[in-house]
DNA sequence: TAATAAACGCAACTTGGTTGCAATACCATC
DNA sequence: GATGGTATTGCAACCAAGTTGCGTTTATTA
């Protein structure tokens, strides 16, 4: 299953010229196919049987395709890091929602947000993250 | 030194009639006291010799003061908590500022944001929030 | 001032994430 | 296709932030 996206992650990995080891490939492919932010503790469940990954290489694949700019990572309310694949998008304008009840994190990708409110005299802003809590459509 | 303050913070707690206690009052009067969000850690080391505080109790006393809308707290991406005392201004809509090298965090109290970014079908949205990530005047 | 319920302090624990280091897997080159 | 050097992996041990249980102390109310 999801053949089309192991590939699609090897090459996306191979066209940079990067080393392509098989825990980069599944993570990234597992991320690509999620439509939400998911945490490591998931990503581990995931990977049962002889797909499993030792946590300390799952933590440090996810570091390295997070500075490679294949992902992103959101901290949530219970201070664990979630992941998300990146769209093409503008990497450093993204929006998040975060469930209150079920703790569930989705990407707003289609926000546009040129939004840069004012800040104090020599501070200078970088990124802008807009994270928008409720209930999501299960837990309303 | 800030007499006032503590003074300000009982008072705070006596008029909703809860439980006036010394590390309330002293932490609520701290917070008062800073212009930024400060973490645990940074609010023990302010509290040494007589005024030390079990740091149990430092956490379960900002819990209290936080769900009793005292104080509000913020998740930076070192997943540390952070605490600041309430203005007065919709404890709903506020943003933040965090410096990237330095990890500190201030809010941006002025801004009055009420905007709301389109959400898919079925999600409500409880509370915004924003946060600028850069380099404070410090570190820039 | 005594009764009592809420706070506090200590010790032990949990969870999410990190570090050091030896073993293994990529991939460039032969 | 074999080989060697470097990057990656797995294991064990570690760390830091935050939590839980429980007996002791303290703030309030009568």
């Amino acid at each position: 299953m999801f053949i089309s996206l192991q590939k699609q992650a090897e090459e996306m990995i191979r066209r940079r010229g990067e080393r392509v080891t098989s825990g980069r490939v599944r993570i990234l492919a597992l991320l690509l196919a999620e439509q939400r932010a998911v945490s490591h503790h998931e990503i581990e469940e995931r990977l049962q049987g002889k797909y499993r990954l030792d946590r300390v290489t799952l933590y440090r694949v996810l570091e390295w395709l997070n500075e490679n700019g294949y992902i992103h990572r959101v901290v949530g309310d219970d201070r664990v890091w979630r992941f998300r694949a990146n769209a093409d998008v503008n990497p450093h304008q993204h929006a998040h929602f975060e469930c209150t009840r079920c703790t569930r994190v989705i990407c707003l990708d289609d926000m546009k947000t040129e939004y840069s409110p004012p800040l104090p005299a020599g501070y200078r802003p970088q990124q802008v993250e807009l994270t928008v809590k409720g209930l999501c459509a299960e837990c309303a």
